[in-house]
DNA sequence: CTGGATCCAAATAGATACTG
DNA sequence: CAGTATCTATTTGGATCCAG
């Protein structure tokens, strides 16, 4: 059983998967949920500047992806609340290497960007 | 000097950074030059399916964030090489973990996919 | 061979207001 | 509180043709 999938293929389905990790708001979400379960107003404060519609979006691809499960309790005022899974855990892995490599590297890139003169 | 920086925080410059990183093909590209200098038109063999103006765009952002560098040989045929510069190859290492994880996991993708009925 | 230039289609994101 | 509904803006992608 070696390498059954290749992202360089062009119609392999890991593409998908892929393009799916790589969306705007995934890294957010997913690294929102590091801490534990968080409800939607929670996530939304937190991922500050996100706007509901895109984190109802983002939620539910997740959701259908199997990387985040919704528990919705029947109260009122309503309360739902959003986990990651055991697959969700499973990427949060290197999905908090990236977000660690952005917030660290931040100098180097301003640096590179202010050497272009004009790009 | 503790985390200087937050992707959280909706004006922190990581952001940015982020959003290059997640942009459509960064992950492609970074991971196909892993294995070393590159052509144009092998990068563009060795990712299926993308096109010479999407190439062309990936290759120029990440050369203006310092991550990848571009030599041009004074040939005739033209002849123009990338590779990975050493702040490109520390960011391989997460997008490595995150090709893996793609390739990985397409049939747990798949099955929770699979689970629900209409989505 | 390495792309730049154009035009256009489609997907994605954002602003804002509103509802159960 | 937890979203929907709309409408618009921006981004992204693909196709095609062309030039150094």
């Amino acid at each position: 059983m070696g390498k059954a999938y290749n992202v360089m293929a062009a119609t392999c389905p890991s593409r998908t998967v892929l393009h799916r990790i790589g969306a705007r708001w995934t890294v957010f979400v997913v690294n929102a949920l590091d801490e534990g379960p968080c409800r939607f107003g929670e996530l939304k404060g937190h991922i500050r500047g996100i706007t509901p519609k895109v984190l109802t979006e983002t939620l539910r691809s997740l959701e259908a992806d199997g990387l985040v499960s919704r528990h919705e309790y029947d109260e009122n005022p309503p309360r739902v609340e959003y986990a990651l899974t055991p697959l969700g855990r499973s990427l949060l892995v290197p999905l908090r290497a990236v977000r660690r490599w952005a917030e660290e590297h931040v100098p180097d890139i301003e640096a590179a960007r202010a050497r272009r003169p004009i790009a």
